[in-house]
Formats: structure tokens, sequence, C-alpha cells
DNA sequence: TTGGGTGCAAATCTTTTGCAGGTGT
DNA sequence: ACACCTGCAAAAGATTTGCACCCAA
């Protein structure tokens, strides 16, 4: 069995995503923590990455598109992404999570988890294109 | 101007996506329309899926880990992945679609679409979990 | 001591792209 | 004929993996 065991790259992956309020991808943790551990590699950063989602200590946003985000808070959230500038936000809504799963009919599976995005512009995104 | 033009390969992949009730990826499409076409290129495949879905002909589903999928049926309809089997199936709800961009909160920019998505077992790998 | 974790580099997988030649209009 | 489209192959981008060494328990 995988005993899970102590690594400072772990923590301080951690870490780096906890301070964020955007949700970087696997590159930009990898700049980040580069600076506290300049020889961390890219492959410990993916490894780490997915580790820590399959504990459901992070969340991983997969593929908008691109290369995915990960996301420190684990709290069931909508995203949004501009298509334009393509950043990723957290919204904030009503409890959609929550009422999603049970507008699902006629299903004989099991639910366990719903991801809702939306896209659109952005606010700035948006100002630009009105001038 | 990009004036269209037809083709025969981009035709053949648009009906191919059409008679699947599943989500093929563009690996699936490549290996089906080649029975029809075997000279048919995977360059050419993904070229006419970019192309079909930019013009709102057929839906891009990205990224559910893997390979992106494909959807013939344009029409908003929330998407299911199996954890297990990973397949991708179609789900009937309540209208969540127009619901969900409505219960979004304090948000200056502008939603033109949601994707919903759920996860969990399907009916198939639920009656295995159970044995 | 032992098994998980790491750095490095190579490999894999998915998708995109440049180019020369083919084809619809 | 002209512009778009195709096949092919190489390139690009993201992520995974094999391996020898390192380190936490």
């Amino acid at each position: 069995m995988a005993t899970l065991k102590y690594s400072r790259q772990r923590e301080s992956i951690k870490e780096f995503l906890m301070t964020r309020k955007d949700h970087p991808t696997a590159d930009v943790v990898y700049e980040n923590v580069k600076k506290i551990y300049p020889n961390i590699s890219l492959g410990t950063v993916y490894r780490n990455l997915s580790l820590l989602s399959d504990l459901g200590e992070i969340q991983k946003l997969s593929s908008f598109g691109g290369a995915d985000h990960f996301d420190g808070c684990v709290t069931p959230h909508c995203h949004f992404m501009c298509t334009e500038c393509k950043r990723v936000l957290d919204l904030e809504t009503e409890d959609v999570n929550d009422l999603a799963p049970k507008a699902v009919r006629n299903f004989g599976g099991k639910i366990s988890s719903c991801d809702i995005r939306f896209f659109g512009l952005c606010e700035d995104c948006l100002k630009n294109t009105e001038v």
C-alpha cells in the first residue's frame, strides 16, 4: 500500500496554490516553487499535483482548452473562463452545485460530483470590446 | 475572407458524428472515416472537427481528462463521464443550462454559455461494483 | 533499512502546422 | 485559374514514466 511520506516539495506546491486566487497551470506552479527549491523538476510538480488532487486536497480543472489548471480551494464552486484573455476565475453563485444533480432525469448510474463552467467575456475584456 | 468550400471528407466526418450517440474522440472519428476514405489523414480530421466546431455544427467537449470528445448534437445538454470506464454520456435534465447563468452573482463580465458536467459511476459500472 | 520521493531525460499522447500537390467553384 | 482543402510528416505542447539516487520514517 502507498504510505504517504512527507515531502517539502509537495508541501511547498500546496502552500503556493493556497495563496493564489487565480488557478495556475502546472507550469506556473513549477516556475514559482522553483524560487524556493531551485532543483525541483517539472515531473515532480506534475506528480504532486496529481497526488494532491487524488487526495482531494486540491482541485484539478481539466482542460479549458489548453493546459490543466489547479485550484487550491476544494469547496464546490463554479468557474468562468474568458474566451478572450483565457483567464479562469471563480464565480459566486446560488447553490447550483447542489441543485444541478437534482435536475437529472432517467439516469440509472450514480452521480458523485458536478462541474459547472461558464464562458464569455470577463469584465476587463468586456470594457475593451465596447471601446 | 475564408469562403467555405465543399469537401467530401468534412461531409463524411459530420455524417459520422450524427450517427453516433456516444461522443467519439478525434482518433475514433479518424478510424471510422478511414473506412470510407482510406487516405484521409488525422490532420484533416482535426482541421475539420475544429472547423465544424467553429461553425457551430458540432460541439467540442474539451478534455474530460484525456483527448477531446466531439458531439454531433449542438442543443444545450449536460454530459456525464463515468470515472470508471471513462465513457461520456448525454444526460436528460431539467433546464439547468438556462438556470445556471441566472444563479451567478456579482459578476461584471458577460456570460455567453455554460457547460455542465457530472461525474460518477454509469449504470453498468455501478452494477459491477455492487457484485 | 526500506519504500516512497526526486531530478533528469526520454517517451507518450494529443493537437497543430508547413508545405507541395489536389480539388471545388 | 484561384483559393481552399488534403495528405504527409514534422513540430509543438502537455503530461507521464523509467531509472538511479536521495531521504523520511
